[in-house]
DNA sequence: ACCGAAAGCGAGGAATCCCTCGTAGCCTAC
DNA sequence: GTAGGCTACGAGGGATTCCTCGCTTTCGGT
């Protein structure tokens, strides 16, 4: 818990291109601690030695120990609704977008599933992130709903439902069989999903 | 981190009927505190408190604080187990025991959500935890693939493959839809996972 | 009623951890 | 070249947490 001032915000911008550098190492080293950590252990001294650095500079940067975490939650969060946008932004049959979002999703995942986890399960999320998440999810889910509403080959009954539990399908799976080594490679994760998913959707379709 | 002897064992066993009693304030006390306060914030000394109960007795019964929360944990794996026993145990369609076994373990997280959270996600697993949870896992899978296999109606390709995706799916989206505030109510998620789960598997056919 | 053992008590030791603050080095603009 | 701000340093304060240990109270059989 943070005992220091309330707020995420940086404690101060850097101006000299040297502490440019230094604010992205103590990022990158933080996502390496957190992932070979976890959050309790992860400590602000262990990341200052992970980004080469002593633990006064790293105050300089970050006014706590959360606010580092919650800049690689966000990175991680905008990645992600980058991705989906652009899955989602033009109108096109599920056949398409879904498996390039599944896809996408997976590689965003395969990448340090331990650090996911441990910034979205294990980390205490402040609000302002958990706002964003919720945004980000919303978003996708209403553009989702839009592309199923207007989607020549498959009629489904409730878009906004439907819509909901594709992502959180996909999402979900993603999660589950890339932390844990479940020996299933990510084309062949991909596949699943998209069957999964797929069949279910074609499942809602409105009956007429 | 436990500073104390390893090994998760309990200190001593109780002879007197008090005692016995005292055992099961500890451990009901510590679900309402791991579930209220996480498990950082959930301290022993709070959950001495929340037993009514003087710290120095809690260490009586319990060795550590993750004993504690490993006896929490394996109380829902024994539970789970039971519950895949009960719907696995005897051949039949998917169609029968699809529905059973998703009803059965939504109501097992329905329960307490917050505390699954934080026994499975949030806090360390000890690996003596660890492995009794793949094993369960394994079993089931191996059950389920079993029923598949069986099954007059459903004529899957790859049973091992295609359990595994079910029960996967079952968990996570159950995990998912509970945690979270999604006002999706029980009946409705059931509905949605068994569709989802059934029209995979229909996909699944093989080609004949 | 008595006694040995079981159960209960809680102040405090030891270990971390987060973060501050006084000090020292470095860089850029003039 | 030098002044003044920008950057870096790291010992240690303050707070928190887990767990121990010496002592007291309660129980159950005789």
């Amino acid at each position: 818990m943070p005992r220091s001032s309330s707020g995420y915000q940086p404690r101060k911008t850097p101006v000299q291109r040297r502490s440019w550098r230094t604010r992205e190492r103590i990022v990158t080293g933080a996502a390496r601690v957190f992932a070979e950590y976890g959050y309790a252990a992860g400590t602000t001294d262990r990341i200052a030695a992970a980004a080469g650095l002593s633990i006064g500079s790293l105050y300089q940067y970050f006014p706590n120990k959360d606010a580092i975490l919650v800049v690689l939650a966000q990175a991680h969060l905008e990645q992600t609704a980058e991705a989906v946008e652009a899955c989602l932004s033009r109108p096109r049959p599920a056949r398409e977008w879904l498996p390039e979002l599944t896809s996408a999703v997976i590689r965003l995942h395969a990448d340090n599933p331990r650090l996911h986890q441990v910034l979205f399960e294990e980390a205490p999320r402040p609000p302002q992130l958990l706002a964003r998440f919720r945004q980000v999810e919303q978003d996708a889910v209403e553009t989702a709903a839009a592309l199923l509403r207007s989607d020549p080959e498959m009629h489904v009954d409730q878009p906004e439902l439907a819509a909901r539990m594709v992502l959180a399908t996909i999402e979900s799976l993603t999660h589950r069989f890339t932390s844990r080594s479940h020996h299933l490679d990510t084309a062949h994760l991909t596949n699943q999903i998209v069957t999964m998913t797929t069949a279910y959707l074609q499942t809602c379709r409105t009956p007429r």
